[in-house]
DNA sequence: ATTTTTCCTGCAAACGTTTGCGATTACGTT
DNA sequence: AACGTAATCGCAAACGTTTGCAGGAAAAAT
């Protein structure tokens, strides 16, 4: 089966490809009749332009490239989810990319994503990710791009985020109101802007409450739940017992979680656990835990919804924005 | 910045753009010291071909389709991350599409990847899925398509699935050695078949033990949770209460498992539960339950393989086949 | 009858690549 | 000197679409 043609039809019809071209796009040179023709024999074959040849016109695909670290995580798969929405019913396809959390990756995958002449491209950086030249360099080109959740911040590009500081202040306030006195913050990668906020968020909310902030309570390490679990060891080794937990994310949060548990201590009442992103995990466990709830769904859908604006209004290039959106503090059992 | 094109590297050589083309290609036509002068221009001006131009040319993309139910499940996420990395270290990149679980949305998804000239799909069918006729016409078409999980059993194309009935009659099967007796199943939709045989390795499973298979324990329903947690709510108010159930998949046991407690029932000692798909979350909850490990990431890289080879053999039609992956039942806290 | 205007349609080029075939040159052979 | 044979390379077409421009025919205006 071959894929019908514009000149198949034109020959068809016994009129040229350039007619059957403007008839099927409703040009006003075209006799009425003609394209009343043309239109019928289009849908008789079941005619659909190839859009391989549209894009060696265009230099450009109808195909909207998409970064992320792990496809696996919960968070950006429901993300991926809501741009694939957006996607669909904005008539793009979208080819998905992760970097592993690989910075070498992530610009093969962005120069793969370039040469494939995409329409634009959304983005979530690695956790490794050391410059932004390959970001710079599809701007340069004039390629949209949007980022979100995790943004280059040299990179002038719009960003769909969340108040990372301002969740964390309002999640550790609500711990210090609840009367826990000793808190302590599992954060992630410092290389990692959110990251840093939340640690500032996490530090605002004691200075507020003047509680002194201790550097043995703050621990370093990934995102995953393995993190959370050796921080949690690290401390209970220690002998350094906080009565609550702020952590970067859910994984983390959950890998405390176990720890605790293993060791015999009893959640929310030895301890409290405040996780971050609303991950479903937090609901299926027992006691389900407090935590931010971060719209990846919308965040994707957002994003994708910024990126299809500035492909499809290419003229008026508009001034890069940022948006917030809101991260509501969901409380659970855990605290 | 534009891109360089191969006519670009022939202006400046004074030379024509069919003799670089060849140059690059290590044509034996071609002088080797042109070659070398062009091959260095090449990697001066950082030259790659034009994807686009090269599709048009063969009528076909080095882009593979993958069409799942849900990105965000767990089990499709984690399959389209093993297809990506196989297809990233092939060269190739991944379209993803979802269905939503919605036959016409499946159908308008494999239609537009037919038209965007992929080089084979890689595809889990919907629930709702009522024919076949789409992936038949992508075979037709000459496009190697390969299932994994899902499958359509009326078209002729290799699948990568686990032996679902077996994997059902094991796990029933060790919940009888176990000395439950009284055992549910919470089944899936009849249209799929994948449950129809979970649903026939159950009942060989208590057949073979000479327990009577009683229609008031079989409880049909969805994929989710919620479908879990409604089946119980069901059996409950019926004051039917099994000493152990099986579920479907891993949601649905987990849905089971939030009725049963809410109900004030132990698990494993009132009730035992064992789920499908080793879903991270069964290790998660308290206690642990005991599931079947679906090796969805293989599953993905299988397909992908597959997919791969069919592509870059296109001359030799080979016969589908069907690969069954181990799936080994995992028992935790739950039984 | 001639010119102008309007309406419709086709030619050809362009996007960037690949490839069959023919052309050119150099070199060795008779 | 005449010819054959490699060794190199370029022309042009093709993939399917879009679009500026020119051209033809018919209708209207002079």
């Amino acid at each position: 089966m071959r894929h019908t043609t514009i000149t198949d039809l034109a020959k068809k019809l016994g009129i040229s490809a350039s007619t059957v071209s403007r008839a099927l796009s409703d040009h006003p040179d075209i006799n009425d009749n003609t394209k009343k023709r043309v239109r019928k024999l289009a849908k008789e074959y079941n005619y659909k332009p190839n859009p391989i040849a549209q894009s060696l016109k265009n230099n450009r695909t109808t195909i909207i490239g998409v970064i992320v670290p792990e496809i696996q995580h919960d968070f950006f798969a429901s993300a991926i989810s809501g741009i694939e929405e957006v996607a669909y019913h904005a008539g793009y396809t979208i080819i998905v990319c992760q970097s592993n959390e690989n910075f070498e990756r992530e610009v093969v995958n962005t120069n793969a994503l370039i040469q494939q002449r995409v329409a634009g491209i959304v983005a979530s950086i690695s956790q490794t990710t050391k410059n932004s030249d390959h970001f710079k360099s599809v701007i340069e080109r004039g390629i949209p791009l949007v980022f979100f959740d995790r943004a280059c911040e040299d990179v002038s590009a719009s960003k769909v985020i969340i108040d990372d500081s301002k969740s964390a202040f309002n999640a550790v306030t609500y711990l210090i109101e609840k009367g826990y006195k000793k808190i302590a913050h599992f954060a992630g990668p410092k290389a990692l802007e959110i990251c840093k906020r939340r640690l500032e968020g996490y530090a605002e909310a004691l200075n507020k409450a003047h509680i002194h902030i201790s550097k043995e309570l703050i621990c370093f390490g990934g995102l995953h739940e393995t993190d959370g679990y050796n921080s949690m060891d690290f401390l209970i080794k220690q002998n350094i017992i906080p009565d609550a937990i702020f952590a970067v994310n859910d994984p983390v949060a959950i890998g405390a979680f176990q720890r605790i548990k293993e060791a015999g201590l009893r959640i929310p009442d030895d301890i409290g656990i405040v996780g971050f992103s609303n991950n479903k995990i937090t609901t299926l466990v027992d006691p389900t835990i407090t935590t931010i709830d971060q719209p990846s769904f919308e965040m994707g859908k957002k994003a994708a919804e910024i990126l299809v604006g500035l492909i499809e209004n290419e003229n008026k290039s508009v001034k890069p924005k940022t948006f917030i959106l809101d991260a509501k503090l969901i409380i659970r059992g855990s605290t």
